[in-house]
DNA sequence: TCTTAAATATGATTTTTATCATATTTTTGT
DNA sequence: ACAAAAATATGATAAAAATCATATTTAAGA
């Protein structure tokens, strides 16, 4: 579904956009233990992120990583993107190939329709929108 | 989603299925070339199949895979445990533990209700199912 | 301007998954 | 019994994903 990478990133967005902003950057160091990802490999992924200007960053002395109010509006399916290329979703369930509407796999029609609706709501959920649920107590974290 | 082995070993059963019965047995060397999979691959995965009884085989000369009418009433899913492993469904799409309903990670509430169908279907249709869709034209091969 | 603390770039290593190769065992027909 | 043809067992190699290491660049503050 997602690969370990791309959860990793999400746990990491959702932790800047719960604890940080402009005024506030949160240095890798701090990020990797609360969400418990390796050091050296959540500073590779998030270096990803910001070269893609999916989180901002900055660097040098007081420097970190940090969300802006721009960056919160993005969709949980833009760091799925970065991280795991665009068209891992639209692989077929069956085949190595697109999933194709016209010719179906046998698994196509019953499956589909999920995954479809996973795929959409990916993208229409938004990183604010996720960081709300575990403020309001809906949702749980660290993982 | 599913692995490429898992991609493979339900192509090799659904071509089993439509192609093979108690009397009728095919060798990997028939089966590799119409469903695209490596006839070394196919080999290990059939074998492995057979091993846990959701395909059936007989060695020797005239031998080879075939589907018998018990073997045609297990799942989809019986092949991707065997293949995958048990549990690999069964992890949060956000961590790398089991989801847990009383504690769930952010993308639980809008996810998992349609990766729960995707397992449930899986676990009910069965493998004589997905061949019918394929014999009535409802569904493509090979792929 | 110099030192320090941070991200960044780059690449090496390890682990997992996918693929290939081959010797052995079993079955059937002669 | 024997020869041929099949699956089976075992393990080697290759490719991809995950993890680790380190030198370089940048920015802030003294
Ligand atoms: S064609 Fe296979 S899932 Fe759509
Ligand atoms: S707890 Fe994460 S998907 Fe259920």
């Amino acid at each position: 579904m997602l690969s370990k990478s791309s959860k990793y990133a999400i746990k990491a967005v959702l932790f800047l956009a719960l604890n940080s902003n402009d005024k506030k950057k949160v240095m890798v160091k701090d990020i990797s233990e609360p969400i418990n990802v390796p050091q050296a490999y959540i500073a590779k992924l998030l270096q990803e992120l910001s070269r893609q200007n999916i989180i901002s960053s900055s660097r040098g002395f007081k420097g970190g990583f940090y969300l802006s109010d721009n960056n919160r509006k993005q969709s949980i399916m833009s760091i799925v993107n970065v991280i795991d290329g665009e068209k891992n979703f639209n692989s077929c369930m069956l085949s190595l190939n697109e999933c194709d509407e016209d010719k179906p796999c046998p698994l196509h029609k019953s499956l589909y329709p999920f995954k479809s609706s996973i795929i959409r709501n990916l993208e229409s959920i938004s990183i604010k929108d996720l960081a709300l649920e575990v403020e309001l107590g809906n949702a749980f974290l660290p993982l």
